[in-house]
DNA sequence: GTATAATTGGGGGTTTTCCCCTATGGACTA
DNA sequence: TAGTCCATAGGGGAAAACCCCCAATTATAC
């Protein structure tokens, strides 16, 4: 029996990910996550074999859960499922030790495949992500590794302040909101400004949405 | 009996959905669509009661299909579903006859309650998307019902200034550009807060880009 | 195991933004 | 012709953002 944790924060499609599921006799949905927060702790009282893995989560992103994951319980194989065919995403989070990638638009059949073969220790990716793979290798031989990193990396921290700047907080709602000091939100802001190279908020807004570092 | 057809690119979504449907003894999946384009031609042999419609489609999107639909065949009802609590898509989708529109993170219980309430004649709306409509009319009622502009309109001086803040200008830089007080471009950034119900710089930078007003 | 980076926080100050008020001339329009 | 929007501009004040300085503790990486 294949014991499955499936993390998404579509709740429409979690449910259809279980359907499909339920019919196999051999696999069970041991519970369900619609947001990055509350994986971990769902795996620290309930080990799954598999986690099926949304890479865009709300709260904390599928590739920082993965991380964490890989490096508390390495026993549970991650199976990442994404909209979106992102070399980024799919390079990133195989990195950080997931063991699969697969569309969402791969159907009931190749998503049982997915599970069984990751189940085997062995790795699986839809057809159309091998290719992706494949550009991302040939392209880092050609510029001899990362062509990404415009910008340097944004911490956990800044990126929640980035975000509820990017919603209009002022800076004393941003800290009541995450109980730290005015100081420590005006530290960040500094760094943010720093770091993007913005003058004023306007310039953290607009590189934000510019470069979609909040997804 | 109801008999529904469902239009969405994600086979995985496609087969939850039916999975969902599939436990429902009054409803039965009368077929899937995966793009656009053979929505209108399976419709011609097949009638269904309800289409169960992704917003965001290949080859033709749900808003063009929507509305070919509702002059051919007005008793389909049409049940968007889309990712996205998209303002600009809920209207213009409702706009061309769809029945109702939910989102892919509502659970099986809402999508079961939906399809029953649009078989019904009536409409139905997930809780988030109603609160975006009730927008999207106090907005289009301020500005005479013009589809086109869900803002106020924005005058010519002011869009100058909104550009040059987006670009990341103080008020004083943008008075000496245009060659006008400073007291005076505090008279356009105030007028503009206002116009896009925004709270601050951060909020006109990002209504400006996520709406695409400068373009 | 020692750098490096992240997170936290403070003092003190300047600049910028935001808000209230008023006001005038010109252009469009009901 | 009166009413409304637009662009212009000012006084005065409160709030927020931005800029230096600094420093402690804790992670993380090499």
């Amino acid at each position: 029996m294949i014991k499955i944790l499936i993390a998404d924060d579509h709740t429409m499609f979690v449910d259809g990910i279980e359907s499909i599921l339920k019919t196999e006799s051999d696999i069970n949905v041991i519970g369900q996550c619609y947001d990055g927060l509350s994986i971990i702790p769902f795996i620290e009282k309930e080990t799954p074999d598999i986690l099926l893995l949304d890479v865009n989560l709300p709260g904390k992103n599928g590739i920082e859960v993965c991380k964490e994951l890989h490096a508390k319980y390495p026993m549970v194989k991650v199976l990442a499922i994404s909209m979106f065919n992102e070399e980024s995403y799919v390079t990133e989070i195989l990195n950080n030790g997931a063991k699969g990638y697969i569309l969402k638009n791969t159907g009931r059949e190749e998503l049982l495949l997915a599970i069984h073969t990751v189940q085997e220790g062995k790795t699986f990716f839809s057809k159309e992500v091998t290719n992706t793979i494949m550009k991302g290798l040939m392209n880092s031989r050609k510029n001899g590794g990362k062509k990404t990193a415009f910008f340097p990396k944004i911490s956990r921290r800044e990126k929640e302040v980035l975000k509820l700047i990017v919603e209009e907080h002022t800076t004393q709602e941003i800290a009541d909101k995450l109980f730290i000091s005015l100081k420590t939100v005006e530290s960040h802001r500094s760094s943010l400004l720093s770091k993007l190279n913005a003058r004023n908020t306007a310039g953290l807004v607009r590189i934000t949405l510019e470069n979609k570092l909040l997804d």
